[in-house]
DNA sequence: ACCTGAACACCGTTCAAGT
DNA sequence: ACCTGAACACCGTTCAAGT
């Protein structure tokens, strides 16, 4: 591609555009030295390793989120509106979901929504142990959401209709949940109203 | 180790040894025939191909699992005691969690417990698609709040201390807050009460 | 300071050949 | 039916040598 001296950032931006288009597993060393025009040992001259360039790559990428603004009037919905826009914001970047997760960078992603929500647990009463309790369950809720969403993406690829379920006793007591079970979740709907169930019964704690 | 002829079981069970003692990145297919001490084809002979493999161990495990019984007086208390008792069963096996987890299993593994939620989701008087929401809310907090857990953990091996977070404004302003959320988090306590808090809200529109 | 090819020590998988 | 060694097409990484 480039006629130029190879510098590191152009050999993060290869590898970013790399992963975006097919994942974290085809990103291969010697592959990504063919995609530059360069040797494969140009490439540990400038990033180390395969290990320390997907760390670069991560930490690009969160940058680049950035801060996250609530919206709505009272604390509850803005807790939620901020869960909305983090998963907003993961969901853009299915694989960074994925990286981030195995490098157990969560934290990291977390922390500039982490300033917001205790802004608004403040605002709802809540402090101290039981503050920090709260804006962890919803960062908890946000992320392992956010995860299985992912495994649920990737199974549906991989493995269309893998085993019906079968009929329980209850299910043919009450046949509108059955069909309910049997239909794949809208992880919209459902994250937003175990979002909402959450954050209503957290912020009930900082009246009573 | 053993002189008889070579079986499918005997492979499996070398195999669940490795993943369970190293993880499944250690499970290679070589090193798998040097410790069964034959040649690397026979494996292929008897388990097709590495990736069959690890699904016939997951398989494997997550029948190992079974079903889960209820404990407490409310439905409630019930449904929180699943949600604890799959989060345990998880937990006793690290390394399965991610299996399952990049296979798209995770609706498998739910599969016994659902039934448990279902008939508690009932006896709260919740109906319907709206049951199904409810079912399904408690399913993903579990999975989600597991994954989590696993990634922290694994941080916590890999890069000790990454980075100290700094004083933000709030933070200042409630210093109970800052010192909880500096901490790190207690993932039992955390589990027990977000769990608690979701399944107070989820009910609550079953008597509406 | 930056780039190179050759080489090392690994992988998973296939295939033709054995018994 | 079951097992074998050889070979293929990949990996990440190191190292001595170039400019």
């Amino acid at each position: 591609m480039s006629r130029t001296v190879l510098t590191r950032e152009q050999v993060l931006e290869a590898a970013d555009d790399l992963v975006r288009q097919h994942g974290p597993d085809a990103l291969t060393m010697r592959g990504l030295a063919a995609r530059l025009g360069t040797a494969v040992t140009s490439i540990y001259w400038h990033v180390g390793n395969r290990e320390s360039l997907l760390d670069a790559l991560v930490e690009r990428t969160v940058e680049e989120m950035g801060a996250i603004q609530p919206t709505g009037r009272t604390p509850a919905t803005r807790i939620v509106s901020v869960a909305r826009r983090l998963r907003g914001e993961l969901h853009a970047r299915p694989h960074l979901i994925a990286m981030v997760h195995e490098r157990g960078l969560t934290e990291r992603v977390l922390l500039p929504a982490q300033r917001a929500l205790v802004r608004e647990a403040h605002t709802a009463g809540l402090r101290g142990a039981r503050a920090a309790e709260a804006v962890r369950a919803v960062q908890f809720q946000v992320v392992g959401f956010v995860l299985v969403e992912r495994a649920r993406e990737l199974a549906q690829d991989e493995t269309p209709g893998r085993e019906r379920p079968r009929k329980s006793a209850s299910a043919r007591k009450d046949p509108a949940l059955a069909r309910a079970l049997a239909r794949p979740a809208d992880p919209e709907r459902l994250f937003t109203a175990s979002m909402r169930a959450l954050v209503k019964s957290l912020l009930a704690q900082g009246s009573t």
